[in-house]
DNA sequence: TTACATAATGTTATTTTATAACAATAAACT
DNA sequence: AGTTTATTGTTATAAAATAACATTATGTAA
């Protein structure tokens, strides 16, 4: 079990507080109340939460969210739905979609480690 | 059928000449003996280009690709694998793929209007 | 413990990617 | 021709990410 050091807890601790992704810039300047101040300081803990399967990186918005998916420690496979009206963003459990995207990826002569994908459309709220 | 004005020929040339994704910033230098000066008249025919499914962008790479799949001239449903060694990038068409996902989407409850997957691994090749 | 190696941090500056804002042309429509 | 609409040109700036290097903390091994 990994333990994160003392910046990584910061940024982990405000991205999981927040009910939307956020931007690096945004994270920044939320926690220079707390002693990191320039924006090295922040990519560099958002590259290891990453690694270490803790958040995800919203490709398409630059934002980063917290894993929703507790078996997802490894983040070699992600799925997303974002709502284009409320920027809403849900983790897919990947379960059902990993297993036909890896057979797919397979078959297709390719040996993959990962896959992102997100849907944009409505969610049911906004529908 | 949609004709294109001259500045997007000029950009869609360049990227249906390239065999690599290219970056905003790339195709501006490329483009400045044709007349286009600066990064708005280059993000804004890539914009058009986009809507209109003649490229796709890379997110993970912030780069532009011509789309390899004639029928793709809706682009709201895109797919492709990224080798991480090579950094080829290949635009899957299979429309079991897109069947599969718009329908889990459905099932999802999400209205969904389009998604982006982007595989990364080994390609045959480097493999 | 001390010496060395490794990892994490702090800091400044810069690069890369993308857009805002507004003036000038060109094309389409009445 | 006169009016609207789309496209272009241009300057400036915003937003996102990294390079480079000095410093401090942590772990390991003599
Ligand atoms: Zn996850
Ligand atoms: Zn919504
Ligand atoms: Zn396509
Ligand atoms: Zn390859």
């Amino acid at each position: 079990m990994e333990t994160l050091t003392r910046n990584q807890q910061i940024v982990l601790d405000i991205i999981n507080k927040s009910s939307e992704p956020l931007k690096a810039y945004t994270i920044l300047s939320n926690v220079q109340k707390k002693g990191i101040k320039a924006p090295p300081q922040v990519y560099r803990a958002l590259d290891k939460l990453i690694e270490m399967g803790k958040i995800h990186k919203i490709e398409s918005k630059n934002a980063f969210v917290a894993c929703q998916n507790s078996s997802c420690n490894v983040s070699k496979a992600t799925a997303f739905s974002i709502c284009e009206s409320c920027e809403e963003v849900t983790e897919i459990s990947n379960s059902k979609i990993s297993k036909y995207l890896s057979n797919f990826a397979e078959k297709a002569g390719m040996e993959y480690k990962k896959y992102n994908l997100e849907f944009f459309g409505l969610c049911k709220k906004c529908k």
